[in-house]
RNA sequence: GGAGGCUUCGCCUAGUCCGGUCUAUGGCGCCGCACUGCUAAUGCGGUUUGGGUUAAUCGCCCAUCCGGGGUUCAAAUCCCCGAGCCUCCGCCA
């Protein structure tokens, strides 16, 4: 949620942002009457009550009165039923409402993403096998399986594949130590609410997976629960930094035919998340802190990668400005998302009722949400640290977690 | 699945039986001031949140006692529905 007085102060300020997300078909003239609506109609029903108070106090000795005071509060509940059908429709339409944008976010669609880090790439001219076939090599991962258990865009995680995503928990906890993170496993499944607190409804309606005779959905990240665990409380300090640690569940509508093999785009994957809570004025320096440390997780696992400012298109609604890391996938000679890092301003905590007290003054913290790292890391290790055998290197920072083993060795 | 109890403005709490200055009590914490030759003690005052009015402050007004609905001139208080928490029993990884 914008802030609708921030809103009405300034329209034009808001329909210029619209327009570089190419959202100008937003009703902002739908909200703007809306919440007018409902400020007059506030003010008629304040009106009213004051009288039937009055009354009210009177009628309490005077028993002639109370047929004048039934009649004042006949129209007091009339009053009432519009002045809550008038909020309604105010929310509904202001939920429609997305982010502001940063004046840095270029506006376009991918190719105007644009590049602040440039990869530092091998130069070898030697070819490279796609990772799910290296994958398949190790014996770590079956997607035939997966198939025949849960359909198509899922896989099974085996041995060292399981090992590997372990032993990145791990030294991911060990990189960040000392950063006040506190982690967090859970639930999975959450209340319409938490989508529409965490600025995925009523804008992506189709992405989640709902359970059967149930209000719940299965969450496509655990910002939405860390998030929503939240609602309606005031933190009583900020910074609060949380490592969220989940599996994802994503329906993947619209994306037929994409990145079918492998692990990069499937309906279930294990994610960590940077996910926190904090004051404006400390938004930038730790947006760039997350962003750090993911640049630093992706290089410990030698694999090349740049980051991007992502564009308008590529900034979902409750976004106002994202980092994007990439990493190279040498078999296709292509880069690919791996880790996202959005600065949600304080669109989330608004929805969510989430606030807290800077200099004695109730505010609504930002938030920001961030990868850690996922399953798709796996994927882009195995493809730049795989050899002409089949087999993978180890990085080096990963070996501790794993035995000491410097080398994975194709099965059979 | 069965039975019972609980939910009050940061935290704890009075008030609910029997509706009416409840305009919600007190403590803790916090803020301000005063005092004391120390960042101790004490005293006084303030302290729910959201909205409206205002250029803004002060003030004033409206709402707010888990949520929703109902009864009534009037609901923290009575009735109904729901949520959450707790205890005991049952069942079960």
């Amino acid at each position: 949620m914008i802030d609708l007085k921030k809103l009405a102060a300034d329209p034009d300020a808001y329909r210029r942002s619209l327009a570089k997300r190419g959202a100008e078909s937003v009703d902002v003239d739908g909200v703007l009457k809306a919440q007018q609506d409902v400020t007059q109609l506030t003010q008629e029903y304040e009106q009213l009550r004051v009288q039937s108070k009055e009354l009210t106090r009177r009628a309490a000795r005077d028993e002639a009165l109370r047929a004048q005071a039934r009649d004042l509060r006949d129209q007091q509940t009339e009053l009432e039923t519009r002045l809550r059908q008038a909020r309604e429709e105010l929310n509904a339409k202001a939920s429609w409402l997305p982010n502001y944008l940063d004046d840095r976010v270029p506006a376009g669609d991918e190719s105007d993403n644009t590049v602040i880090r440039a990869a530092v790439l091998p130069d070898t001219d030697r070819t490279y096998r796609p990772h799910d076939e290296i994958a398949q090599g190790l014996g770590i991962l079956d997607t035939e399986r997966a198939a025949k258990l849960s359909g198509s865009r899922f896989y099974v995680l085996k041995g060292d594949g399981v090992r590997l995503r372990m032993a990145m928990f791990q030294l991911y906890l060990d990189m960040v130590e000392g950063q006040g993170f506190e982690l967090v496993s859970p639930p999975v499944l959450a209340k319409r609410f938490s989508f529409y607190a965490s600025g995925y409804l009523p804008f992506a309606q189709s992405d989640n997976f709902g359970i059967a005779d149930s209000e719940l959905s299965l969450t496509g990240t655990s910002e939405q629960a860390l998030l929503a665990m939240h609602a309606d409380e005031v933190l009583p300090e900020l910074p609060v930094k949380y490592l969220g640690d989940s599996m994802c569940f994503r329906t993947e509508a619209g994306s037929h035919g994409r990145d079918v093999r492998g692990m990069m785009r499937v309906h279930q994957f294990y994610k960590l998340e940077q996910f926190l809570y904090c004051a404006p004025d400390e938004v930038e320096a730790l947006h760039l802190q997350m962003l750090d440390n993911e640049v630093a997780f992706i290089d410990a696992l030698n694999v090349p990668s740049q980051t991007i400012i992502c564009s308008s298109g590529d900034v979902a609604a409750p976004g106002f400005f994202k980092y994007d890391v990439e990493a190279w996938f040498p078999a296709n000679q292509t880069f690919r998302e791996l880790t996202s890092n959005t600065n949600l301003t304080d669109y989330q905590t608004r929805r969510a009722g989430i606030r807290t007290r800077i200099d004695g003054k109730m505010v609504h913290p930002y938030t920001i949400s961030a990868t850690g790292f996922c399953d798709r890391h796996i994927a882009a290790l195995l493809e730049n640290n795989q050899n002409d055998d089949g087999s993978v290197t180890v990085p080096e920072a990963l070996r501790p977690y794993l035995g000491g083993r410097e080398v994975l060795r194709p099965v059979g």
